[in-house]
DNA sequence: TTTAAAATCATCCGAAAGTATGAACGCCAA
DNA sequence: TTGGCGTTCATACTTTCGGATGATTTTAAA
């Protein structure tokens, strides 16, 4: 296992959330010790239950901050025996065409007949982000509708 | 929205190394608090330790369980391909699936990127006979939705 | 450090797609 | 001649798409 290789994105959002909720939790854990008494014998289920409370805590701030999955996009080209040149078009093509990397996960996920919201499911993106970039995709492929777009992205083998 | 739900990785090691920290890390502080003493002017201190202790074991054990992270990049595979089976329609497929000729009109038209609307008018019949075709195909294919139907025809070579 | 492009998200609204249900008609084989 | 199948059509309803617009945040490059 690549141990804590995975990248953390840096935003400030969830630190003070973050930081919000750890303090709310240490004003009520004051609070609850100013009704009860904390001698020895309750401070292991306290210290305890801190323990579990931030854990928790933890962990959410650390899927929070994990980069989601990033899209590993291998494009296949169908290669004819009969013609060779064929290999570098597709780069071509979506340089020309000016997709870019984002769009062509969702490009992908749209071909394979993935609706625009389990897109944004698999991309870990809402709804709107998918219908920009899905719309930004029509624009660029010259195309109104999702089934041009996979045609035409099948024919133009920009994807998969 | 219940994206990090699916990424997580049960592991009993993980889990077993969980434990036995937070458990030497509550006997740590027991034997602290043994040496140093912990009134009320200290007890923020060290709650505030024990939420951090905790929140980075948190996040830790959130890293171990998370999925490893996938490379972003575009690779070019070549895929050779007989040109002279790739154009063979699958006649058994299509009589597995029980698609009759005018089902198969529709979903060729589909496949291409119509709408119902531009379907309707090029077999010349009306929009509700499209949908009722088209609802059929996706019953017969097992899709939910036209790119799906779309890939699927392409996958099984059913058109064209 | 500034700038530009890329990525993200939201809302409103109309269009298209899809579901459910019912019905009519012709063809053909049992 | 009847029942099943394919084809056609309709209405009503729900869901999904897509366009338009505006905004903030990241990222990368200059």
């Amino acid at each position: 296992m690549t141990k804590f290789g995975a990248q953390l994105r840096a935003s400030y959002k969830e630190y003070l959330v973050y930081g919000i909720s750890m303090a709310m939790v240490l004003l009520l854990l004051k609070m609850l010790m100013a009704h009860f008494i904390v001698y020895n014998y309750r401070l292991d289920f306290f210290i305890g239950s801190i323990a579990i409370v931030f854990t928790v805590l933890g962990i959410w701030l650390a899927q929070k901050l994990v980069k989601p999955k990033v899209e590993t996009r291998i494009i296949e080209k169908e290669v004819y025996i009969d013609s060779s040149e064929a290999t570098e078009i597709n780069v071509k093509e979506i340089e020309r065409l000016g997709l870019s990397k984002r769009e062509l996960d969702v490009l992908g996920l749209m071909v394979e007949g993935w609706s625009n919201e389990e897109i944004a499911e698999k991309l870990f993106i809402s709804l709107s982000t998918v219908k920009t970039h899905s719309s930004n995709i029509f624009l660029k492929l010259d195309v109104k509708r999702r089934t041009q777009a996979a045609e035409k992205a099948k024919r133009l083998n920009i994807i998969k």
